[in-house]
DNA sequence: TGTACATCAGTGAACGCGCGTTCACTGATGTAC
DNA sequence: TGTACATCAGTGAACGCGCGTTCACTGATGTAC
């Protein structure tokens, strides 16, 4: 990653993982090309040979957040093994780990307003990502019997908000907003009551 | 509201309408105190005159939110009448309704990233309206066997980290993320899920 | 009621700053012969 | 292997802009007498 002489050698990545950098750090719009830039070593004027402007840099950061995601969550999911229920809970701790790992994939990705169609790359990667969400719920779901059993899709879209507002309420570094538990204790007995409530787990 | 000549009347107030337009319609960042003084009709220096500066005004609006805030969920959670159920499950529409009529304060106190506590009045209101969703979660979670009665706080975080999920991910108008279902199907539907798997309310 | 004066909410011009972006350029690299 | 040349990733200077904020000022308001 040194630089290594006039040309640098892989700008466009460096861009982006200084991108990532100052987003963890500052927030979304607390980023600018001049900042990346320096942090990469190089001109103000030189990330324009890689990136339409901006937002375009904005939008390859979280499409490769989109993307890594998916596979941590695809990974977490194992294809449903050992079982479906223990398939999910562990996609749920993937969820969070993800968003702690990766503080500015996850902000660039949910928190940057960007439209998920701004680029074909984002639409298909953030695309993919929910596929996992949704098929790690349709799984599990496929033990409910078919007449109590709600429809994939929300069932999914309960998770995902569950987890997204543990995230912004709960896992940041804001002062005040403290809670005596863990990110991951709520998320944990949050999904185990809402299961508990679909009758996926015993009662007691 | 008219100006009337040289002295505008109430200008402070008039400054946080303006913030609260252009937050709803841009952002918290998006905002400038340069256009909210033109906004109020006011040359770019009067704002001045009433706040220390940008964080300040943005610190206005949200404490001004959070008291808006506390006030609908407590006129919603009706001293937990007719029932603790009911009330509770009243709460949480008057929740999505906030963040739907109400975005600018939405926008300020969640999406602004001030800390809590950086004015008094702003740690005073946050703590009311966080008072007030703890109370409703104590009230109906005193129906639960208390061996098997999860912390209020517990309670409360779970469905405040749901309702907010469901905000950011559903209830915004961005394109491109969409689910068949309104945030306030998913909210109730993820609610009564949750309830169930506390025993409180009737399976089936 | 009329006048002098203190108060203070506004004005308008100015500042320094950092940003996104453009442009003509230059130095390094790779390839054709 | 050596040279000429096309390509292209960088540079550095410059732009126009809008921002937050300051400052000396001025006009309106209210109050003491």
């Amino acid at each position: 990653m040194a630089k290594r002489g006039y040309h640098h050698g892989n700008l466009r990545q460096a861009l982006v993982e200084a991108a990532l950098d100052l987003i963890a750090e500052k927030g979304p719009t607390g980023f600018t090309m001049a900042e990346a830039a320096k942090t990469a070593g190089v001109s103000a004027a030189a990330p324009y040979r890689h990136f339409a402007g901006r937002e375009d840099l904005l939008a390859e950061v979280a499409s490769q957040g989109y993307e890594r995601f998916a596979d941590v969550l695809e990974f977490a999911f194992n294809d449903g093994q050992p079982s479906p229920l223990a398939a999910f809970e562990a996609v749920g701790r993937a969820y969070l780990a993800f968003a702690r790992k990766y503080p500015g994939h996850y902000m660039a990705m949910f928190e940057a307003g960007l439209a998920p169609g701004h680029t074909p790359e984002l639409a298909k990667a953030s695309e993919r990502a929910n596929r996992v969400l949704r098929r790690a719920a349709e799984t599990l779901s496929a033990r409910i019997p078919p007449e109590r059993r709600p429809p994939s899709a929300m069932f999914a879209a309960h998770i995902t908000a569950l987890s997204h507002g543990i995230v912004e309420l709960y896992a940041r570094g804001k002062p005040g907003t403290r809670t005596p538990f863990t990110p991951e204790e709520l998320l944990e007995t949050g999904v185990g009551i809402y299961l508990r409530g679909l009758g996926l787990i015993e009662r007691d």
